[in-house]
RNA sequence: GGUUGCGUAGCAAAGCGGUUAUGCAGUGGCCUGCAAAGCCAUCUAGAGCGGUUCGACUCCGCUCGCAACCUCCA
């Protein structure tokens, strides 16, 4: 029975979608003026595994993440490049949907995007005007009036005199109520802009999640996910602007997903303490990154840092060793393992444990050699995203800058010397010259490959 | 100031009111020409102070420390 911690509630609930067997799963996606890093990463990862893991449990998932492809800081740094925000837009996108595929990332079944929902959200925008959630401001901005949603603060736990004491609003004249929101915001000379019943604009962030998931998703749906840095104000503005035009429940189940953090601080672009995809991606391989944000729980905190990189790069070589030089017997799944697996899994995906349920069958594995408990691994593992690879590959695997030809980072040489290499080590053994066959052996260890002698007189190698 | 969450061994990270988490690293063995990998064994725990309980890392209270949100942010 799958359990998932509802944000609404602040408890673990039994997880019972609207239509059995169905879900609608909506995750707010990036905002697309810059590469992802390794906080977008965090997110993409989770709620894939999330999707993996209901589908696995044999749901029919719509898994919509939406792309706001306008905004303040789109507008602003288009016009820092001199570019139009569309071809700025669509270079981002395209880095966004490189980067998710490298960390195998499955992507949405729905990708909306806020320039292709207009119609969508003038709609909503004028709904709310007409229930008398919404009103147009002095300046022509149609704002929010959150004092008529009595809800307002049910996600955050905050209260509108608590939200007004706070000092870090700001003072908007142009507004009813400091709290209030922007839904349409008019286009200032030189910005791009949309017609709409109050003038030529553009829509505010909050309106365009909302529009887009009831688009695609109906007025009421599942799961609805995002980074805990969302929960105020944007998915308590999604709820007041959905459930004011529409009247209904908006989303039964919100999860949140924590930050990654450098140094105990957040990994943001406004401390500049972030590194992208592509940058990580330099350093470390795709499943690495994907297996290190697995290895907590969704909820907690992720302190990036080399060490914990290295210490992934450590625990996914066990995993792939084990599978080396083992049958895969496809059809026959172990009981008991996939049943631990599930245990956890259906604990608030709680992938720490699941990742050690698979190291416990790595142990045996290793003793075994069983077809059935390789099969196992494997089978679990994928519903995680990892261990798909061909596990010499994976051990052998040069990484580096494949664009400039770097590979210096686990071992330059080639395969071809390599081999040259152990044979000479082989021959030298042969003549029991001990102290030529370990000094290939050192050379060779550190250039970063390691080589491993089997009982049958092979030899087999690695990189680090 | 308000709200939310966290504090576990050398590092990372989970569950659990009483019984081995797990990974990396360490130590002792087995294996090996020696290694590596693997296997076996093993040392380091739960911020502090109270309370509940036969028994608490686990529940409750307080204190201290950390983080996040209250402004755009995954």
């Amino acid at each position: 029975m799958l359990k998932i911690y509802n944000t609404l509630t602040r408890s673990k609930e039994v997880f019972t979608p609207r239509v059995a067997g169905k879900v609608g799963m909506y995750v707010c996606g990036m905002t697309v003026y810059d590469y992802c890093h390794v906080g977008h990463a965090r997110v993409m990862v989770v709620f894939d595994t999330v999707v993996r893991y209901l589908r696995y449990l044999n749901y029919d998932v719509t898994y919509v993440r939406n792309i706001t492809d306008i905004d303040d800081k789109i507008i602003h740094r288009a016009n820092e490049n001199g570019e139009d925000f569309h071809a700025l837009t669509e270079r981002f996108i395209d880095a966004m949907h490189e980067d998710e595929d490298a960390l195998s990332v499955m992507r949405p079944d729905i990708e909306p995007r806020a320039t292709s929902s207009i119609h969508d959200i003038i709609a909503m925008i004028e709904k709310l005007i007409a229930n008398e959630f919404a009103y147009v401001g002095t300046n022509g901005d149609v704002f929010y009036a959150v004092d008529k949603f009595k809800n307002y603060g049910q996600l955050s736990g905050k209260n509108l005199d608590d939200l007004q004491a706070g000092e870090r609003v700001d003072v908007d004249l142009a507004k009813r109520n400091p709290m209030d929101f922007v839904l349409w915001k008019m286009a200032k000379e030189g910005e791009p802009f949309w017609e709409s019943p109050w003038g030529n604009g553009r829509p505010g962030w909050h309106i365009e999640c909302s529009a887009m998931s009831t688009c695609c998703l109906g007025n009421s749906f599942d799961i609805h996910g995002g980074g805990m840095d969302l929960q105020f104000p944007h998915h308590e503005n999604e709820i007041a602007q959905s459930e004011g035009a529409t009247g209904e429940k908006f989303v039964n189940l919100w999860m949140h997903n924590g930050f990654v953090r450098i140094n105990e601080e957040k990994m943001s672009k406004s401390l500049s303490n972030f590194f992208t995809v592509r940058e990580v991606l330099k350093q470390y391989r795709s499943e690495i990154v994907r297996f290190f944000i697995l290895s907590s729980h969704y909820r907690s905190p992720l302190n990036y840092s080399d060490e914990s990189l290295n210490d992934a790069n450590a625990g996914l070589t066990r995993l792939y060793t084990a599978l080396r030089d083992v049958e895969i017997l496809e059809a026959e799944i172990d009981a008991e393992y996939k049943m631990r697996f599930e245990e956890a899994m259906n604990d608030d995906f709680n992938t720490p444990v699941a990742l050690a349920v698979l190291f416990d069958i790595v142990r045996e594995l290793n003793k075994t050699k069983s077809p059935v408990l390789a099969a196992t691994l494997k089978s679990l593992a994928s519903i995680l995203g990892l261990l798909q690879d061909n596990p010499e590959s994976f051990l052998k695997f040069r990484f580096g800058d494949s664009l400039t030809g770097d590979f210096h980072l686990n071992s330059n040489l080639s395969e071809e010397f390599i081999e040259q290499q152990i044979q000479a080590r082989i021959d030298a053994k042969k003549a029991k010259n001990w102290g030529l066959a370990d000094q290939i052996r050192d050379e060779l260890k550190a250039q970063g490959i390691i080589l491993e002698d089997s009982p049958d007189g092979l030899t087999r190698w690695r990189r680090e």
